[in-house]
DNA sequence: CTTCAACTTGACGGTTGCGTCAACTTTTAG
DNA sequence: CTAAAAGTTGACGCAACCGTCAAGTTGAAG
């Protein structure tokens, strides 16, 4: 015996490790897919020839491109709504509020623009699948955020529907430019929404 | 000769009528499939079992699902766009560009609700048929008069492809949401949005 | 080395969509 | 009324997708 080849690196499960191996090649290829074709359009099969696997391999790991589109965005939408959870719970004030918040999504945007692809093709039919608006819940925490802060007093009294409503969709848009600009940087991008919202915000209360 | 049924109506025409009420019917059915089913996901047979004609009648009027979307999509924008363009002209000051143009963006949507509806659910997909933002060339109007209006010094300076971006993407989100609400009128919104934008533009003047 | 469970593979039958076209119906014109 | 043109119809052949499953391959355990 010893005729192991590798006895030292824990390689207890090849196994394991060609089944996360194969969850990854099918979400790469519904990452590559759903950006290009759109997830209406794409097909089981695109899928499956994207990731390179056999049919029957693809329905062993998801039951449909739904589950895949799903696994995709969920993760990702997860992920950035923990990061603006943190920064809201840090922030001292409205301004580090709006800006710290704004700072995060286009930082995490521009680590992981493959998401914002499949966000900005897709904005539509995850609306229709979440039965929520574009970014998941993120939106409806914002909205969340919003009324706590107006009945603390700390922005003055605005529909916190409409502003979460724009929010997002000015944030939603604005990330898909930085990503097409090569002269925007997350920050910047931020300051110019902080500024806009902080300046909509001031003006909304004195109306 | 003088056996004409109806010689008074100049019902010089019949066939004409049927083209009309035909491709009428298939661009309904259009609007109703795509808005539901989106433009991705949705086939040729859809659009035909939903307009009630035959297969070989729906390829009589347009060659595929794209020319029943793009006609739909178009129609409405250049409707839109028009009505945009005339109340910028007539803007007296910076603040009724901005207002007036709202007002103008929010009733349409109120009155052409399905529009909205379609845009909403397949942005994305006009995005990359249009090769152009989701409001086609709105977007693009709207970045030039931006920018004329900073040369001109109406607006202080700032970054006009950004504020474009903002106020289109704000704009289609707060158009959905007041949609989706029964108590918010276009004036209501598009005081909303003003009051934003006017403020958010003072603000980054400042900055 | 052998054995077995776990996993992969792609061919298969069934379904749906595509665009066409020969036969039929409706409108117009004489 | 008749003839011809214009338009409608749906069945047809072809192509793609779907999810399954029997046969084959690979990894783990003894």
């Amino acid at each position: 015996m010893t005729g192991r080849q590798d006895p030292s690196s824990a390689s207890n499960g090849r196994r394991e490790a060609t089944k996360e191996r194969n969850r990854e090649l099918i979400l790469s290829a519904g990452r590559d897919v759903f950006a290009t074709v759109g997830y209406g359009a794409a097909t089981v099969r695109d899928l499956i020839r994207a990731s390179g696997l056999a049919t029957g391999t693809f329905y062993n790991y998801f039951p449909d491109k739904e589950s895949v589109f799903m696994a995709l965005v969920e993760s990702s939408a997860t992920e950035l709504r923990a990061k603006l959870a943190a920064s809201r719970a840090d922030a001292t004030s409205p301004e580090t509020f709006v800006s710290d918040g704004f700072l995060v999504f286009f930082t995490y945007l521009a680590n992981d623009p493959t998401f914002l692809g499949l966000l900005g093709r897709n904005a539509g039919d995850v609306r229709a699948l979440l039965e929520e608006p574009a970014l998941g819940g993120a939106v409806e925490e914002l909205d969340r955020d919003l009324r706590d802060a107006v009945a603390r007093g700390d922005i003055p009294k605005l529909d916190a529907d409409l502003m979460a409503a724009a929010m997002s969709g000015a944030a939603l848009e604005l990330g898909l430019r930085m990503l097409e600009r090569d002269d925007c940087t997350p920050e910047q991008a931020a300051r110019f929404a902080t500024d806009l919202f902080l300046g909509g915000i001031e003006r909304l209360g004195s109306s």
